[in-house]
DNA sequence: CATGTCGCCATGTGATCACATTTTCGCGGG
DNA sequence: CCCGCGAAAATGTGATCACATGGCGACATG
């Protein structure tokens, strides 16, 4: 179920191109389980296609690290560990506000309007723990903003490390309880607004040290500790912290 | 020729393996130049194998953003434009510098003799004219320091980076002329020496923007005023500064 | 009980082919 | 000369198959 159902007859992309671009959607949303198996047999029968579009689609997902190389061949969703989630966290904070800063002259009043839409669609999904839509809006409200000036050399760095994120981030917003409404997002519109590039590099950077570097921390720490620490550090994270933007 | 010749017979890992890393190599070290032919059926037959290999090695260059894939479903090396080397060269900076101060810990006195062993080879290259070792020596002295603690997520996105700079690095190379040694490589190993991070960090951004960055702006700005400006950007270069660790 | 071996099955890899798509080339006309 | 058209050639895509590899269970042995 990794491929979570076939595609669609009238796509008029390559096969391959919808394989991957099904995988890539799974993986950022969090809907494939680590540990779920990923054959290419069985995504193929999924997907109802050959071998190939899917093999060269797995191909692509590892070299963008969205899925690791086993020993034995296989492919899977990367194990998360303490170091390695330091590291992303680091990653998409130097790259988010570099892009973000870059990104500042290249963005209009429209463009504003369209990032407030999407925060507005963020919050409701949240509130109404529609993970997909959650994620999925985040990620584009991020994608939108960092691509005001259209390519740029930045977004393939950026979503590789959301794709890497993304399986986490989901297991992460499970564990967020209550509803309440800091928010970063507003906090880097209004840098925006009033084109203040240090406000939006700090925002961005709040954004995701108080979103899913905070509870991913907690989370991942508590795994290490054991299963029965989830408990005491899911009430400490409750406690502590406004929960909406905390899970950027 | 984008692939240099068949693979060698006794390789223990999978074709696909092979050929990708000799692709990588080859792009990497700019042995490729933009507007070569690479076509499945050609690089197949180069190298000895079937197109199955080359199809999925080709798909993961194309994820690293090593190559293009165009809308006549060929792959090509992407041109490089100014927006694009500008943001290359940020990337770099933001991410070789993070990745440099997270590695600091974790180098060791060992691993600064390595290093120092690193940079004898890229002095020596540089002044032989050696492009593969330059460029292979310069990657290895950077991809040595960053992991200095083993894996870290800031690696593929760096060598993402190097890959995309990779070919026009080399012809940047080309339009240094004389020898001189300013030499950033020589002050991280120092602030290594210090453990002195922040000096770590201006040394490696120095390093980067002294270096490829210099000359590279300074040839893509001159391709896009028209080839006869090469020559006067090219004794500007010339005239202003060391070289060798300028093209890092 | 633990360990090793063997056979079977699932899965990945590489080769090949047919078909779809794009490019190239030759020819004719203006 | 340039342009358009059609055919042939080159190239990419998807399907299929044979073989290689790894995992698991059953069985034998100490």
């Amino acid at each position: 179920m990794a491929a979570t159902g076939p595609l669609a007859d009238d796509d008029a992309r390559t096969l391959h191109q919808q394989v991957l671009a099904r995988l890539r959607e799974n993986i950022l949303l969090g809907r494939i389980e680590p540990g779920q198996a990923l054959t290419i047999r069985g995504l193929a029968a999924e997907l109802g296609v050959s071998a190939m579009p899917v093999r060269e689609a797995l191909r692509q997902l590892v070299a963008e690290r969205a899925l690791e190389l086993m020993d034995n061949r296989r492919v899977r969703i990367p194990p998360m560990t303490i170091e390695r989630f330091d590291d992303l966290i680091a990653a998409r904070v130097v790259l988010e506000a570099e892009a973000a800063a870059r990104a500042m002259p290249y963005v209009s009043e429209a463009l504003i309007t369209r990032l407030e839409a999407e925060d507005a669609v963020i919050n409701e999904a949240a509130a109404a723990r529609d993970y997909d839509t959650w994620i999925g809006a985040n990620f584009g409200f991020h994608a939108m903003l960092y691509g005001a000036a259209g390519q740029s050399a930045f977004l393939p760095l950026i979503e590789s490390l959301w794709l890497q994120i993304g399986p986490f981030l989901r297991r992460a917003m499970r564990t967020i309880s209550g509803h309440y409404t800091v928010d970063r997002h507003s906090e880097a519109l209004a840098a925006l607004r009033r084109r203040d590039t240090m406000a939006l590099r700090i925002a961005i950077e709040a954004d995701i040290r108080d979103g899913i570097a905070h509870i991913g921390s907690t989370l991942i720490r508590s795994e290490a500790m054991g299963a029965n620490a989830v408990r005491a550090a899911h009430r400490q994270a409750q406690g502590e912290r406004g929960l909406v933007d905390e899970v950027n």
